[in-house]
DNA sequence: CAGCAGAATCGAAGCGCTTCGACTCCTCTC
DNA sequence: GAGAGGAGTCGAAGCGCTTCGATTCTGCTG
């Protein structure tokens, strides 16, 4: 491997200005800087990572805590991580895959050892085990999702709440009162994650206002699952002529349960997704749906996270604007 | 931060002594160890991973070069992704994370900053661009699929020929005679990667052996995309009454418009899927499937990686043998 | 009982980089 | 024409760890 010192030797200068020619930090003539820049291409230099996390206390990378659960919404956690991973390189990063395997102590460990600069944690619950460590750390860190207690920290997530209302909205603007939201798996609402909670929440509140009849009903996804949610649903609200999802993996086993049911969509039944815009557009009926940003959460975490290793800090929770978009599943409530 | 120096003096050893007693390269006594550990626990020291970096000149890191292409088969690349995040872990590895993006780029920057000990590629293309620079950087690296020419390459794959073979096999044993094989996206094929062609080549020469009619047609995936497939499969052949489906995205709307235009699944019509076993359970009819074992992919190329770092390595391909688990889509082909 | 092997520990020399003075020229300014 | 000040460069001191002798103490062996 190819050494800073070398280079500078090549270039016939001393280690330092090889340094400063490559941090900047320091003015450089013209001449030397070329000289420089040219032995560094010759010669195929990189500086060597850990020389220099070690001497600056800087890694320039970013830990990703990803939850394990590998089976729940993943292609929003996927497009999270894709974008987290490609804007951190924008900026100079890299990014530290973590899975959620580790739990807690992994917050311990990034930064105990300084391996990572900053955090982005995902899949953030209320009371999330991994906040009071983050805080003690004093490491900077990023959330993306809403906790109970944010103070003192910088969190990104879709205004869940608003996403909720907005659904309701639109129902309500098309004369339905009977709505049933399908939910994300139990184990979601156990765990008190924000995201899902908080939806609700802003159902319910909306639903109150507009008079709407909601029921809210879990569901692990997939067909059978979703069978069974539905049934019940129809036999508890049999009146119910909308519908709220929010489990992914429920979306298209609902249509296909609705229309084997002869209930068309949206002329009996109007469904209205939380997904990411490709699942709503490559449904077998095109939805009606919020679409849940991924890459732009992931887009401003990182930004985030920059923003506050530079110094602009800024200790805000910043919800995302959710946006309706009116496709091919909601219609005006059956007479 | 606590430093190394700091735990030696605390237990009143020298810094070497807790080297050692962290890394076990040299006996220590029963008393003095207790000691460390104890200063350590105390403290709450953990070694900074630069220095160790810089001093032994190895990182601990692994990076995974996954694609970027985040809407193909996503649900898979996310599974091996996280499968190798985890037992890196279990081995002492971390894992960085790499889009696609930045391209063979990536590979000459990570082997000259020496920021990972090893690296996995995902995703590799027949005539994958990044492997000559792979060879050039002489750093240990497994691959996740298999290119054309795998000398001196670690590589770790579903035996995908097999796995057409497989399928093939068992439609042809139910007396299917005319099968249409929905593939990937074009772009797959455009692209050359491997286990898509593989796929199609060991469906083509069983069926050559059993004397089976095949009709192979890329698939983007989607509803409005299959149903456009399906249409000109049935065009062209009529008599189908066997599928092969390779695109996750399409088997949902595939057994959808199957449902729609009356062809029972499977009393006329038989599909065999290669996908992960969640998809193939959570469908609107339970899949016959050939299973992609992502986590298994995932886990070996770790366990691969870890071997040739520690000096026992192994230049092999290794092929995972496909396993078909018969389940509701399938049967006997109509008289 | 001299001598030697092995166990346990220490000291010091880096690993390759950043960064902080310090130094040398210039170019202005009054 | 002397002093101020800035631009450009260098040298050296670490950053926190690993690792390679060297050293000290046993406990044996012949």
């Amino acid at each position: 491997m190819v050494t800073l010192a070398e280079v500078a030797q090549h270039a016939g200068v001393s280690a330092s200005t090889v340094s400063y020619v490559l941090s900047g930090k320091r003015s450089i003539s013209a001449s030397t800087r070329k000289r420089v820049e040219h032995s560094i291409q010759q010669l195929g230099y990189h500086p060597n990572a850990g020389a220099r996390a070690l001497a600056s206390s800087r890694s320039n990378i970013i830990a990703l805590m990803v939850p394990l659960r590998t089976d729940m919404y993943v292609p929003v956690m996927m497009e999270i991580a894709m974008a987290v991973a490609t804007s951190a390189r924008t900026h100079g990063y890299d990014v530290l895959l973590l899975t959620g395997e580790e739990g807690p102590a992994a917050v311990r460990r990034i930064a105990g050892s300084s391996l990572a600069d900053a955090m982005i944690l995902m899949d953030v619950e209320l009371h999330d085990e991994r906040l009071p460590l983050l805080r003690e750390s004093g490491r900077t860190a990023v959330l993306i999702g809403l906790p109970a207690e944010t103070g003192g920290l910088t969190c990104v997530d879709l205004d869940f709440e608003a996403t909720g209302a907005l659904c309701v909205e639109h129902l309500a603007a098309l004369g339905h009162r009977e709505v049933a939201v399908i939910g994300e798996a139990a184990a979601v609402y156990e765990r008190h994650t924000g995201f899902a909670e908080r939806t609700v929440d802003g159902v319910r509140a909306k639903a109150r206002e507009t008079g709407m009849r909601i029921l809210h009903r879990p569901c692990e996804g997939g067909y059978a699952a979703t069978a069974g949610t539905l049934g019940r649903v129809f036999d508890e609200r049999p009146g119910t002529t909308g519908f709220i999802v929010q489990n992914e993996a429920a979306v298209e086993p609902l249509l296909n349960l609705l229309q084997q049911q002869g209930r068309a969509v949206p002329e009996d039944v109007s469904v209205v997704a939380v997904c990411p815009e490709q699942v709503a557009t490559q449904a077998s009926v095109r939805l009606t749906s919020v679409a849940i940003p991924a890459q732009e959460m992931g887009r401003r975490a990182v930004e985030q996270v920059v923003a506050k290793l530079a110094g602009r800090g800024t200790d805000e929770v910043e919800l995302l604007e959710p946006v309706l978009t009116v496709r091919a599943s909601t219609g005006p409530a059956p007479a």
